[in-house]
DNA sequence: AAAAATCTACGAAGTATTTCGTTGATTAAT
DNA sequence: ATTAATCAACGAAATACTTCGTAGATTTTT
């Protein structure tokens, strides 16, 4: 059965550390997947081909069946994901302030001199455009 | 069996959405949290009771058990839980990078100019501090 | 050509999440 | 003093998540 694309479906942690491959790679096979997981963490190679199955059917993923060893690619670019999942966090965790979330992350996380200085310009991209 | 604190897991949405209650109100009971539930969405009173009991076990919240009804109130503040959920994105989503959420965050979200203006003020107060 | 390696599909097990009904006890209303 | 309402505890069902083993087909190596 074709998988909906009408609202993809936040994906899981375990889901995400494969995702972040795909957007590493572009694409990538269950084996190269696998290889790449187990430099850090040990797990199986169909427990990581049953999970592209099931991101496959979730929409998260697209495979490409044109050779024996499936290749896949994220149905999203990184850039769309992080987006649609801060969107989420600011709406469950920040009451929908977007400010709110800015400015916890500022306070609990590392930020250097020169990233504080790409966000002051980001702002200010931000105010000319309104 | 008493509530193990030294790693509390990460709630999820549905936990969020009691936690979210509890917050707002510093402690409620079942029956107050449930009743606040229900303004948005349909919940059955014992839904609302077992999650309260699970997460006392998580040691998501504690719980006051000297009257009948027992209250309840989160463990951690919600800028401790905020601050502990951004660095599990920023760790998960952003590859630890701080700056690249704040800066997608304030590319999808809505910021008003006076927000923007509080944002400055918070990175001003952050460089001084280096 | 036989053996070994690789691949997908399938099933299943164990755990976690979400939901609610029933039970038995306590408190409030009639 | 019955009856009704309220409460916590428990159990259970339905779904989702995570993991991996086995089977059968195909490809590669010997």
């Amino acid at each position: 059965m074709p998988a909906k694309k009408s609202h993809l479906p936040r994906p899981t942690d375990a889901e995400l550390s494969i995702l972040r491959v795909l957007w590493d790679r572009g694409a990538a096979t269950v084996r190269e997947v696998h290889d790449e997981l187990n430099q850090h963490k040990a797990q199986g190679y169909t427990t990581v081909l049953k999970f592209l199955q099931i991101m496959t059917e979730k929409g998260l993923v697209l495979r490409d069946e044109s050779s024996r060893s499936h290749i896949y690619r994220a149905s999203l670019p990184s850039g769309s994901m992080q987006g649609s999942m801060v969107t989420d966090m600011v709406q469950k965790l920040f009451a929908g302030s977007t400010r709110a979330l800015v400015q916890q992350a500022l306070g609990s996380g590392q930020v250097s001199a020169e990233e504080i200085a790409e966000i002051r310009r980001t702002l200010d991209t931000l105010e000319e455009k309104s």
